[in-house]
DNA sequence: GATGAAAGTGTAAGCGCTTACATTCCTGAA
DNA sequence: TTCAGGAATGTAAGCGCTTACACTTTCATC
């Protein structure tokens, strides 16, 4: 803990242009409001210097951060790169940065990463889905931070959110399958614990066939989804669909039936949701529901902006649509 | 801009409680250094205004924010989520919080993500790669920022790296292809600029075989590897082996095998490299190089941990292994 | 040239914390 | 009982910036 970082401060740059520390400080932020001799004088000055503004000292003293964040559940699959990049860039273009947390689907260390990014002056978030803790939920209403809950759509919730109808999207898929003629369906589906998005899907599932479908839980990977698929393949009678949450998990379906040495969509038809890239990569190609994860994430940030600067709270539904593959055909 | 994120402070706690703002921020942070009675009085005080430090005033007090900093080409496919996530762990275990940027494989953008990381205050970063801009080389000279370069080993560069050597990876690659006798060998890489890993993994097939490698470059998405693959097949004589940078350009490439009616391994060997999910889910699943992710991403925050706690530069390099999957046979 | 408004600049008070140093309290040995 | 010395607490000086307010210049107008 030497000099180590040494940086020159604002004061330092007011001293070498030989002006007072107000007036770099307007030249930085409100450069209309210097002459052009003292900006040029100070422009120099803050080159010659290398000087970066402290971020910390900056928040403090204006009281407002230029931060936004956003918890995510997890990293570890696309899911929500698409839509968090998107995010991004819109944050940025209006002069935010960003601050990423992940909760890892866990409920808890949601509400501490959220603690956390308000902690380190986060003006607003984006969050995905509705359910969350009850602390949490009242902190941040207290507290009255702006936020938007992305990719869900929950008509009866309060509150700005841009997403999808989970339900009716799964509804699609499962109607599009009894089409074909199924009518032993099951599904793998991720832990639905604090997971408002997949508790839709799965009712939305059970809606449109009139009754609960079974289930096997499976993490985002494709081994547990493989292990799931196995499972199901024990029922009798057999499941000829089987319809996923995921398009990791489809694949990792598709991936075990070869290895049973099952025929997709022969011997049983596989859907996923998102339409990842893997989607496409598999073979066959997988019938899934396309998500536009750009767009959400664009407009997710474009609400949040407009909270921030007193807009009110907006709900939006998009559409998702029903992209269908090779993975899908009607039962032998 | 009301009251909004109005916020109970030290101060107001202090007087909850009853105590100065030392005694309360003694606690907090050296609760052995305040007695019993008065801990119970001031955590009392905490929970009931719901209080929590405001980060940039802790920072700038303290001068220093207990924040690494970590630039990633891109979250938009799996390559750095896994390693990115163990260094999160290890980084959060150490009480230090994480601010990750990206840099959209762009020099200039890395650069500007740099000074931001530190103008937030970040005591430390990790990077990918050894190349960039002179500028921002000399600058993190200057402010002797600690950084630890990660996902590439060049035992010619000085300070700290965690990785593997790249050139040596891709060779490996290429004497399996040519153990399995191929003479018509071809590239698949994404753009060069900027990126020393790539540029090592071309020179080491390079090397591998005596003389450059047809090459083609894509970006890392389906579509545009498979346009990659579509342009190989033309040459003439056509490659037997393609060789892909990366999982998903080898899950494009096969694709587009099968779209073009060629037999993988049958007509076209394939292969990847990182071991990403993708590479099993594909039919036939890809050879590859599995690398050491999660223990890289550990070994990147232990070394940057150490580093900021003043120990020493270090080199590690760390051991690929081939991975032989479906994708690759003897050419017919 | 005098005048007043507008434009440019400076002064200084914080923002919410940490921490060196000063002060007070308590303990046990003499 | 006394008192040294450690433990517990308080006092107050910043950290590097922004910004209200005060002040000085500039300049068009009469």
């Amino acid at each position: 803990m030497t000099d180590r970082n040494q940086t020159a401060t604002l004061a330092d740059v007011a001293q070498a242009a030989g002006v007072s520390t107000a007036t770099v400080s307007r030249c930085l932020n409100e450069p209309e409001k210097v002459s052009e001799r003292t900006r040029k004088k100070v422009i120099a000055a803050v080159n010659t210097l290398g000087y970066a503004p402290n971020f910390a000292a900056q928040a403090m003293a204006a009281r407002r951060s230029k931060t936004l964040g956003a918890v995510i559940p997890t990293m570890a699959n696309a899911i929500f790169a698409e839509g968090l990049n998107a995010f991004q860039e819109t944050v940025m273009e209006a002069g935010y940065t960003l601050l990423v947390a992940t909760s890892n689907y866990d409920p808890d260390e949601e509400e501490t990463q959220i603690r956390t990014l308000l902690a380190r002056g986060a003006e607003g978030l984006m969050l995905i889905g509705h359910e969350r803790n009850q602390s949490i939920k009242d902190y941040l209403a207290k507290r009255n931070v702006p936020k938007v809950v992305a990719w869900a759509h929950d008509p009866q919730r309060v509150g700005s959110s841009i997403g999808f109808d989970n339900a009716r999207a799964m509804a699609a898929i499962v109607n599009h399958v009894k089409g074909l003629g199924h009518n032993h369906i099951a599904l793998i589906a991720p832990p639905t614990e604090g997971n408002d998005r997949v508790q839709a899907r799965i009712a939305g599932a059970a809606d449109a066939v009139g009754h609960a479908l079974p289930t096997e839980i499976a993490t985002y990977d494709l081994d547990a989804a493989a292990d799931a698929f196995a499972r199901l393949m024990t029922l009798s009678p057999r499941p000829t669909a089987v319809l996923c949450s995921n398009d990791v998990q489809a694949a990792g379906a598709i991936m075990q039936a070869r290895a049973m040495g099952l025929a997709v969509p022969g011997d049983v038809s596989v859907t996923g949701f998102d339409d990842l890239a893997i989607a496409r990569a598999v073979d066959p190609a997988i019938t899934t529901v396309r998500v536009p994860h750009k767009r959400m994430g664009r407009m997710v940030a474009e609400q949040l902006l407009s909270r921030l600067a007193g807009g009110a709270d907006r709900m939006v539904e998009l559409e998702t649509t029903l992209v269908v593959r090779g993975s899908t055909a009607a039962p032998q």
